[in-house]
RNA sequence: GCUCGGAUGGUGGAAUCGGUAGACACGAGGGACUUAAAAUCCCUUGGCCUUUAGGCUGUGCGGGUUCAAGUCCCGCUCCGAGUACCA
C-alpha cells in the first residue's frame, strides 16, 4: 500500500471532529496542564508557513503532555478587532465583520488541515459581544478603583472616598497622577463635580489630559508599543506629541509589581531584560529648588545626588507646568516662539535633528546645598513624562547637559578625581568625589556610590527632599478614535462627566455606522451611529478601546468560554490557574505581555482569578523569513543565463515565484506560462538545469517568496509539514523559509510506512523484539522524552531517523516494537500514526494511548569502549567490561599493544581516566 | 550609545558537566535496478598531503587557563534583535 497522506488526513481529521476527541472538560482527580499560542488576527492574506511554527511546537507540545496523562486544555482564538479590517471597510464600504468573519473562516480551515489538537469548542473571537461583555465589564472595574500604594493592590473608590471625607487628600497612599492636595473640610466643600474630578485623578481606568502619540494619518491616538522610531508601527505613518484628554489605564501604579514578579517567571533571560528595560526601574532622589524671588519650589528627579556641587543651571520640560510661573516678562516672547517650535515639531523630527535647542526663562532658582544662584532653561531634552519634568542640570557629568552648556555657553565644574571635561561629560558613575565640600555637607574624597548616599540622607534630614524611585513605564493610553473595537460602558451625564453604564446593560453592542469615518466635526466613527445613547438617554463614549483590550484576559476566557455570569468562572480558575506553556513571538515584549500582566493583577488584586500571573513559562518562537529566487535576464534580451554562468554576461536579476522554483532549480514550462512576457524565453542552462540565486528577505507578495501551507500539505501532507517545520532548526531560532531539505522528512515517513507494510498486507508479526530492536527503541524514547520537554524539537526528529533507520538494518518486523514508537512520533505526525495505529489493531484513538517509558536496562552495554589518547591526541580504542574500575582501565590501556608506538620507551608523566569515555596519557 | 543574542562544511543545523567536532538532513559525486525516467537502495562527501594504512590542519580573529577548549577567561571584528534624549 502506497502512503496515501492525502486520504489519510482526510479521514482522521473527520474523526477528531466526530469524536470530538480535543474536547476538554475539567477532571478533577487529574492533573492539568494548559498549552496556549499567542491568537492571530486573522489578516486577509490568510496564514503563511511562518505563523504554524509556533502552532506546531505548542501541538507537539500538548499532544505529548496528554499522552504523558495530563488533562490538557489547549484553545484557539481569534484576536479579531484591528486596523486593517476598519482600513479595508473605510475603502470598500464592507463592514468590518464581514471581512473578519470570512477571514477567520479562512483561518480555520488552514489551521484545521495542519491537525492541530485544539479544541474548538472553547473558541473565542474578541469581537463577539458575549466576549467583550467581560473586556467591558473589567476595565468598568478599573473605573471604579483606586491603587493603594501601601496594600500595594487596587481596592474600591468607595473607600478612597471615605478617606477623603475624613482626612482629606494628606497621607492618602493611592497612586495618582493629580498634584492637588486638599484637606476634610476642602473635600467635603467641593461641588459633586470638583469631586469627580479630584477622583479622576485616582481611579485605575481615569480620563487624564496627556500628552498622546496622535497620528494624524490614521486619525488615531496610538500607545508607546505602536510606535516606534517616531512612525506608527501599523502603517509606517508619522506621529506627533498632542495634548488630548483621553482614557488611560494606571499600568504605572502596577510597575513595581511587574517587575518583582518577573523574577519567579520562567521565561527567557532576554524577554525578561526587555519588560525590565521597559518598566525601567531607577532610584535616585527628589530636590527641592526654590525660585529667586517667589515661595515658589520646583521639584527635580535626580540619580546623581552627589553632583549637587556641580549644578550649574536648570531646565524645564516644555510642556512642564513651572513654564508659566518661571518666564519672566522680558523673555515671555522668546519662551512662546520657543514653545510653538517644540509643538510643531513631530517626534520624528525630534529624533532625527538631535539639535540642541532651548531658551531662558529669565528666572534663576537657588542650588539647595551650595546656595547659589542658577539660571532656569526650558528645552525638549527634558521629557515632561518622566520624573517631574524638571532636571538639575550637571554638565560635567552628563553628556546631554554638557552639549546645553556648550551650546549656551554655561558653566562646566568636575567633581570627579582625574575626569577631563574638557572634550565630553565624564557620565560613568564611578570615581573619587571632588570640588564637593562646604560648611553643610562634605563629599570629597568619597567613592562617587558613597557620595549619592551620603547626599541622600542629607537631602532627608535637612527636608531639602525625600529618596524616591521613578519608573520609564507609563500609564496605556487607552482610547482610539476608531469603529472597530470595543465601545466603552461609559455615558455623560448633565455635566459632562463621564458615568459608568449598568453592569446589567453589558454587553454595550457596537452601533451601526454609515461610514466608517470621523463625522463632519472631527468626532469618531461612532459620532454618526443613531441613537447612541445610554438607557437613561444620556450620550455614551464615542471612542473604543485599543487592540491590547481584548488579548488581555483571554487566556482566561478559554477556561470558561460559556460562562454568562463571569469572566471566568470560580471552579473553571481555581482547576486551570494560569497557562502553563504559552508559546508566541517576541514582539509582544513590551506590548500584550505587559498589558496582559497587569490586567491580570488588576482582577487577581479582587480575588476574580487565583493566580498573580497569567503565563507561567513562556516559549519565543523565531520568525520565518522569506527566501526569495532570482532569474538572471540578459540585458535587452529575453534569455535568461544560469546563476554560475551569470557572471560572463551583463545581467539584471529578477525575482522569480518561489512556487516555480524547486531546490533553487527553475521549472522552465512553468516560468514560461508564469508570466505572457516570459512565454518565449531563453535560457542558458548549467548541466541542463536553470540555477536561480536566492537571498533572504521579508516574506512578501511583492518578493514572490511567499509560501502557503495549504500548498505544502497538498504536495506532501500536514505530517511532512509539521515534522520539516521542526527539523528546520531550534524553534526559538529565526530563519528563512526554504523547502530545500523539506524531501528528507517526507522520505523517512514513507521509510516508516513501507516498514509497517509489505504490499497491502502488514509486514509486521508477533516476534519477539531482539536486544538490538530493543535498545534502538529505548534510547528514542529517552532522548524524544527529554528533548521534547524543553521543546528541543529539532534534535527529536533526527532521533526518530536515526530510529528508524537502525530498525531497518536490524530488519524489525517486531509489531511490540512499533506500537511504542508510532506513540512516541504521535505528537510529531498525529495523522500517520493514527492510521497505523488502527492497522496494528489497537482500538480508540493514539491520543488516549500512553507515553512509553524507557528502561536502561536495555540500554546498558557490557563493555564500555574508551578512547586512549596520548598528549591529547586520540590513538585508539580499548574495550573494558562495565565497572572495571580507574586504575584496571589506566592498566589496560598502557599494556594495550597499541601503547607501545606511542609511549616509545618513556614512563607516561600523568594519565587521567575519564569514566566510560577517556584515557588521556601525558608522555 | 545602552542591553541581550549570535558567528561551526557547499546549505540548514548537532555536540549533556570542558572529553574522539561536523549527529541528522539537504545538496553534490559515484554505483545498483530500469529500454529510459521517476521512485528506491548502496557507497563517498570539512580542507590539505599520501592513499593498503596513515599524517597534518580545522568551530569569526588574537591571546590565556587546562592532560584536554566550539564550550571557560581576557581583548577585538562582524552580524542580528530590542531600546533610545528616562536625568
Amino acid at each position: 500500500m502506497e502512503y496515501n497522506f492525502r486520504e489519510i488526513e482526510k479521514k482522521w481529521q473527520q474523526y477528531w471532529r466526530d469524536q470530538h476527541t480535543y474536547q476538554s472538560e475539567i477532571k478533577a482527580d487529574k492533573p492539568k496542564y494548559y498549552v496556549l499560542d499567542m491568537f492571530p488576527y486573522p489578516s486577509g492574506a490568510g496564514l503563511h508557513v511562518g505563523h504554524p511554527l509556533g502552532y506546531i511546537a505548542s501541538d507537539i507540545f500538548a499532544r505529548f503532555k496528554r499522552l504523558k496523562g495530563f488533562n490538557v486544555l489547549h484553545p484557539m482564538g481569534y484576536d479579531a478587532y484591528g486596523l486593517p479590517a476598519e482600513q479595508y471597510a473605510i475603502q470598500t464600504g464592507q463592514h468590518p465583520e464581514v471581512t473578519t468573519v470570512k477571514n477567520i473562516a479562512r483561518y480555520r480551515e488552514q489551521l484545521e488541515k495542519i491537525g492541530f489538537c485544539y479544541d474548538w469548542n472553547r473558541e473565542v473571537r474578541t469581537c463577539d459581544p458575549k466576549y467583550y461583555k467581560w473586556t467591558q465589564w473589567a476595565f468598568m472595574q478599573m473605573f471604579k478603583s483606586y491603587y493603594n500604594t501601601e496594600l500595594d493592590k487596587a481596592r474600591p473608590i468607595d473607600e478612597l472616598i471615605a478617606y477623603f471625607e475624613k482626612n482629606g487628600s494628606e497621607g492618602c497612599n493611592a497612586a495618582t497622577n493629580g498634584k492637588n492636595a486638599f484637606t476634610a473640610e476642602q473635600w467635603n466643600a467641593m461641588t459633586k463635580v470638583e469631586k469627580e474630578n479630584a477622583l479622576m485623578d485616582y481611579r485605575i481606568a481615569y480620563r487624564g489630559n496627556t500628552m498622546v502619540n496622535w497620528c494624524p494619518k490614521l486619525g488615531t491616538v496610538l500607545a508607546n508599543d505602536e510606535v516606534s522610531e517616531g512612525v506608527s508601527l501599523r502603517g509606517g505613518y508619522p506621529v506627533v506629541q498632542k495634548m488630548m484628554s483621553q482614557w488611560c489605564l494606571r499600568v504605572s501604579a502596577y510597575a513595581g509589581r511587574l517587575l518583582r514578579d518577573l523574577d519567579n517567571l520562567d521565561w527567557t533571560d532576554s524577554i525578561k531584560e526587555t519588560q525590565r528595560n521597559w518598566i525601567g526601574y531607577s532610584e535616585g532622589a527628589e530636590m527641592q529648588f526654590p525660585l529667586v524671588g517667589s515661595d515658589e519650589k520646583m521639584l527635580i528627579f535626580t540619580t546623581r545626588a552627589d553632583t549637587i556641587f556641580g549644578v550649574t543651571f536648570m531646565v524645564l520640560a516644555p510642556e512642564s507646568e513651572y513654564v508659566e510661573k518661571v518666564t519672566t516678562a522680558e523673555q515671555k516672547a522668546a519662551v512662546e516662539a520657543y514653545l510653538d517650535e517644540v509643538k510643531h515639531k513631530t517626534e520624528r523630527e525630534r529624533m532625527i535633528e538631535k539639535k540642541v535647542s532651548g531658551v531662558f526663562s529669565g528666572s534663576y532658582a537657588v542650588n539647595p546645598v551650595t546656595g547659589k544662584n542658577i539660571p532656569i532653561y526650558i528645552s525638549d531634552y527634558v521629557l515632561a513624562g518622566y520624573g517631574t519634568g524638571a532636571i538639575m542640570a550637571v554638565p560635567a557629568h552628563d553628556s546631554r547637559d554638557y552639549a546645553f552648556a556648550k551650546h549656551f555657553n554655561l558653566d562646566i565644574v568636575p567633581l570627579i578625581e582625574g575626569a577631563d571635561v574638557s572634550e565630553e561629560s565624564f557620565d560613568a558613575k564611578e570615581g573619587i568625589v571632588m570640588n564637593s565640600n562646604n560648611d553643610k555637607l562634605q563629599l570629597n574624597g568619597l567613592q562617587v556610590k558613597e557620595a549619592i548616599a551620603k547626599t541622600k540622607k542629607f537631602i532627608e534630614e535637612e527636608g531639602i527632599g525625600k529618596v524616591k524611585v521613578n519608573y520609564r513605564l507609563r500609564d496605556a493610553i487607552f482610547s482610539r478614535q476608531r469603529y472597530w473595537g470595543e465601545p466603552f460602558p461609559i455615558y455623560y451625564d448633565a455635566d459632562g462627566q463621564p458615568q459608568v453604564i449598568e453592569e446589567s446593560e453589558l454587553p454595550l453592542q457596537l452601533p451601526e455606522v454609515d461610514k466608517f469615518l470621523p463625522t463632519e466635526s472631527g468626532e469618531p466613527p461612532l459620532g454618526r451611529a443613531k441613537n447612541w445613547v445610554a438607557t437613561n438617554d444620556q450620550p455614551l463614549e464615542l471612542c473604543t478601546m485599543p487592540g491590547f483590550a481584548g488579548s488581555s484576559a483571554y487566556y482566561l476566557r478559554y477556561m470558561d468560554p460559556h460562562n454568562d455570569e463571569a469572566l471566568v468562572g470560580e471552579e473553571a480558575n481555581g482547576y486551570w490557574r494560569q497557562v502553563d506553556l504559552y508559546v508566541g513571538g517576541t514582539e509582544h515584549a513590551t506590548g500584550h505581555l505587559i498589558y496582559s500582566r497587569f490586567w491580570n493583577k488588576f482582577l487577581f488584586d479582587y480575588g476574580y482569578v487565583c493566580e498573580a500571573e497569567p503565563y507561567k513559562k513562556l516559549f519565543n518562537q523565531g520568525m520565518i523569513q522569506g527566501r526569495s529566487n532570482f532569474v538572471y535576464r540578459i540585458k535587452d534580451t529575453n534569455t535568461f543565463v544560469s546563476l554560475n554562468l551569470k557572471d560572463e554576461y551583463d545581467v539584471t536579476p529578477i525575482h522569480v515565484d518561489v512556487n516555480i522554483v524547486s531546490n533553487d532549480v527553475l521549472d522552465i514550462e512553468k516560468f514560461r506560462a508564469w508570466r505572457p512576457e516570459f512565454a518565449d524565453a531563453e535560457f542558458i542552462l548549467e548541466k541542463d538545469k536553470y540555477i536561480c540565486g536566492w537571498a533572504i528577505e521579508k516574506m512578501s507578495k511583492s518578493m514572490f517568496n511567499v509560501v502557503n501551507p495549504d500548498d505544502i500539505v497538498d504536495r506532501y501532507g500536514a505530517d511532512t509539514l509539521r515534522l520539516y517545520e521542526m527539523f528546520l532548526g531550534p524553534v526559538e531560532a529565526s530563519k528563512p523559509w526554504d523547502t530545500n531539505g523539506i524531501d528528507g522528512v517526507n522520505r523517512f515517513l514513507k521509510k516508516l510506512w513501507n516498514m509497517v507494510f509489505d504490499g497491502d498486507a502488514v509486514r509486521l508479526t508477533e516476534e519477539k523484539p531482539t536486544a538490538d530492536n530493543l535498545k534502538t527503541l529505548h534510547k528514542l524514547i529517552k532522548k524524544v522524552t527529554a528533548d521534547v520537554e524543553v521543546l528541543s524539537y529539532n534534535t527529536s526528529v533526527a532521533a526518530f531517523m536515526i530510529c528508524v533507520n537502525e530498525l531497518y538494518t536490524q530488519k524489525c518486523v517486531s509489531k511490540a516494537i512499533f506500537d511504542e514508537l508510532i506513540v512516541v512520533l504521535a505528537p510529531f505526525a498525529p495523522h500517520i500514526t493514527e492510521e497505523l495505529w488502527h492497522v496494528l489493531g489497537h482500538e480508540g484513538t493514539i491520543c488516549d494511548a500512553q507515553w512509553p517509558a524507557f528502561n536502561e536496562e536495555y540500554l546498558k552495554e557490557s563493555n564500555v569502549k574508551y578512547t586512549v589518547m596520548f598528549n591529547g591526541k586520540p590513538r585508539f580504542n580499548i574495550e573494558v567490561p562495565v565497572g572495571t574500575d580507574k586504575a584496571e582501565v589506566e592498566r589496560l590501556a598502557l599494556s594495550d599493544k597499541g601503547a607501545e608506538k606511542w609511549l616509545a620507551g618513556k614512563a607516561p608523566k600523568k594519565v587521567i581516566v575519564v569514566p566510560n569515555k577517556i584515557v588521556n596519557v601525558v608522555v
